[in-house]
DNA sequence: TTTGACTTGTCAATAAGTGTCAAATGTAAT
DNA sequence: ATTACATTTGACACTTATTGACAAGTCAAA
């Protein structure tokens, strides 16, 4: 039997990525930017690193404070939550396809 | 306040939908799809309207009950997965593509 | 070695998902 | 109208995932 370690498992973030290059562009601690969306420190390094979910309210606090586009982070996030749908299964770029078509109407 | 009555709310199954159109087309019962599957009918009658999601395995063994494709199963199986990851976000378009880009390399 | 930034692991509480059962509804034939 | 059967619905017990909080850990610079 094979198990995969979760606990250890790190998915990729690519709104955390931005969102740790923005921050540290402009110096601003972890510390600082939790205490503005009122969320625990660690919560804050987890979410850039992919370990945790940001809900909506915070990905929109972050991009004001971070003087980013809005749309940009709230794509991003979902851009993340797409990847994470479809895994790593080998048919991810067919099913993400078919669903663009689908919601385009 | 406004609250949706989540038990009512039945979203949509693009894998549901070709469920059921293949399984009558083939004049099979919600019952024996289901023991084939080895599921209640009751999970089967809900997965096909949406309200309950099947697992890989399950898409697969429908699959090759249903004489379908496997590969075309499981894409729209994604793409529910995908369109209940963006849900009714106006970024959804935005997002879903940034996605299938990233998700390219 | 102390300080400060960040990371990690654990925990309890809550939410969400899973499959099943029994009862309800719908429908077609008798 | 009654029966027979397919499907749907709501409730339930159970499992698994997510959440936010806390304490302890690492690591680098002073």
């Amino acid at each position: 039997m094979t198990l995969i370690d979760k606990s250890k498992y790190r998915k990729v973030s690519y709104l955390g990525q931005k969102i740790r290059e923005t921050r540290e562009k402009q110096n601003l601690l972890l510390r600082q930017v939790a205490a503005h969306l009122e969320v625990d420190t660690a919560l804050m390094s987890k979410a850039e690193r992919g370990e945790r979910n940001l809900n909506r309210d915070h990905v929109l606090k972050l991009a004001q404070l971070l003087k980013a586009s809005e749309d940009e982070f709230i794509s991003l996030w979902l851009c993340d939550k797409v990847i994470e749908a479809v895994g790593d299964d080998p048919l991810a770029v067919k099913g993400i396809k078919k669903a663009l078509r689908k919601i385009k109407n």
